[in-house]
DNA sequence: AGCTTTTGGTTATAACCTCTAACGTAAGTA
DNA sequence: TACTTACGTTAGAGGTTATAACCAAAAGCT
C-alpha cells in the first residue's frame, strides 16, 4: 500500500500529532484507555509504525505528563503577570484560580500529572520531578514578592528546604517562603483533585470559596506575629 | 481434572480469598496490573471461574475501594477512640497521624480510593460515595466536640452544607462544623496523596510537621474572633 | 545518473489480557 | 434414585503491547 506516510502529512511535528490524538482518547475513554494501536488506527497507520516515534506506551505517557506540567507552569505564569501591578495577595489568589480552573478544564490531564505509572524508581521518575519545578518556581516567585520583614526563626522543615533550594537553581530570596509555597500547592492539589473528582459535587458546595480561603491563611499562617503564631508547625511533629 | 474445588478450599470466604490475592498483586506490580488472569492462576484455579464471584474486573475493583474505605474509617475511628479523654484538638491530631499512617502504610489501597475508574458516572458511583461517608463521619464525630460558642453568621458554603447534612442520617449538632471537615480532609488528602508519590521525599523535608499544622490552622481558621476573622471565606470567590 | 544507506513504514507473531459460550462434573435435593 | 443447580473446565472472539523480519521510499554520495 504505502499510502501517505506521517512525514509527509505531519512534516516536523508528527510526535505532536501523536500526542494531541492521544489526549483526545484519553479525554473521551478515561485514562486506562490510552491505546497505541488506536491512537495509530486514528492516524490511518498501522500498529507499530508508532514505535519509530515513542519507545513504548509509557514513553508516550510520560511524555504527556511532562507536556502538562508545562502547560500548567504556562497557565500560572499568565495569571500571576496579569496582576503585576497589584498586591502580591491578589495575584496569589489569582495563581490559585487558574491552577483551579487548568485543572478543572483539563481533567484527564491533571490526573495525568500525578499518577504514578511504574514502579520503578529510575531515572525518568527524575525526568519527571524536573518537569514539575517551573510551575513550582512559579509560585514561588509570587510569594517571594511578600517581605519577610519580622521573620520567627526557621522551622525544621524550612530549614531542611532551604538545603534544597541551594542545590537547585532557584533564586535563594525565595526561601524563606519556600514551606508557604509547598503547603499551598498541597492545599490546591487536595482541593482540584477532590473537586475533579466529584466530590465536592456530590455533596453539593462549591468549592471556589474554599480555594480563596485557603491562600489566605496561608499567607496568614507564617505571618510575623499575628494571631498564627500559635500555628508554626510544632516541634517536629508529637510522633 | 477437577482438581479441589474453590468452596472446600475456603468455605464461605471465596471472594475474600480473590480479594486478598488481588491486594497483594496490586501492591507489588503497581494498580494498573491487577488481572482476574494472574489472580486465578495464583489460586490455582482456570481463569473464567473467577467470574462466578465477581462480574468482572471493575467490580473487583469497586469491591476494594470499598473495603478500602471501610478500612480507613476503622483505623479513623479508633485512633480517635483512644483518645476519648483528652481535648479535641489532640483527637484531631491523632487522626490526622492515622490518615496519614493508613495512606502511607497501603499506599496502593490509598491511591485506589481516589482513582476514577468508569467514565459512566452511574449508580455503582454512588455505592463509592456511600462508602466513603463512614469515614467522613468519624472526622465529623471529633468535629463536633469543639464547642461552637460565639460563631460567626454561617458562611455561603456553610449554608450549601447545612441542607445536605439534613439529607443523610448526620446528627446536625455536626453541621456547623460540616466545612471544617472537608476543608481538613482536603487538606489531608492533598498531603497523603503528593507524600505516597515521594514528592516531600524528593524534595527532602519530612511531611509530619506539616500534618501537624494543617490540623492547627482548620481549628484556628474557623474560631469565633481570634486572628483568623480576616481569613473568612470571601464573598464567594473573585470570579 | 546511479548506487548505497538510512529512514519509515508494512505484515506476522508471541504473549498477554477480559469476557462469553458451551460443556461436563460434582454436589445438593425431591 | 433421579433431577437440578452450582462450579469449574476448555475453546474462542477480540482486544492489547511489543518484537522481528521485511520492503519501499527518500536522502546522500560519487
Amino acid at each position: 500500500m504505502t499510502r501517505d506516510r506521517l512525514r509527509s502529512r505531519f512534516p516536523g511535528r508528527i510526535r505532536d500529532e501523536v500526542k494531541e490524538v492521544a489526549l483526545r482518547q484519553l479525554a473521551e475513554h478515561g485514562p486506562d484507555a490510552l491505546s497505541i494501536n488506536a491512537i495509530a488506527r486514528e492516524l490511518d497507520v498501522s500498529g507499530p509504525a508508532l514505535y519509530r516515534y515513542f519507545a513504548g506506551r509509557d514513553e508516550l505517557l510520560t511524555a504527556l505528563i511532562i507536556d502538562a506540567y508545562g502547560d500548567l507552569a504556562r497557565a500560572l505564569a499568565q495569571a500571576a503577570a496579569r496582576g503585576r501591578g497589584r498586591s502580591a495577595e491578589t495575584r496569589l489568589r489569582a495563581l490559585a484560580r487558574a491552577y483551579r480552573a487548568w485543572a478543572v478544564e483539563q481533567p484527564h490531564r491533571y490526573r495525568l500529572m500525578f499518577r504514578p505509572l511504574l514502579p520503578g524508581y529510575d531515572a525518568h521518575t527524575s525526568a519527571l520531578v524536573d518537569a514539575a519545578q517551573p510551575a513550582m518556581s512559579v509560585v514561588l516567585d509570587v510569594l517571594s514578592d511578600i517581605p519577610a520583614e519580622g521573620r520567627r526563626s526557621p522551622t525544621a522543615p524550612e530549614r531542611e528546604l532551604a538545603g534544597w533550594i541551594e542545590r537547585r537553581d532557584i533564586p535563594t530570596t525565595a526561601a524563606p517562603h519556600a514551606l508557604q509555597a509547598i503547603v499551598l500547592w498541597s492545599r490546591l492539589h487536595g482541593l482540584a483533585s477532590l473537586e475533579i473528582d466529584g466530590n465536592y459535587a456530590s455533596i453539593g458546595i462549591d468549592p471556589a470559596p474554599l480555594y480563596a480561603s485557603e491562600v489566605a491563611t496561608v499567607l496568614e499562617q507564617y505571618r510575623p506575629a499575628a494571631g498564627g503564631s500559635v500555628t508554626r508547625p510544632g516541634p517536629a511533629a508529637p510522633r
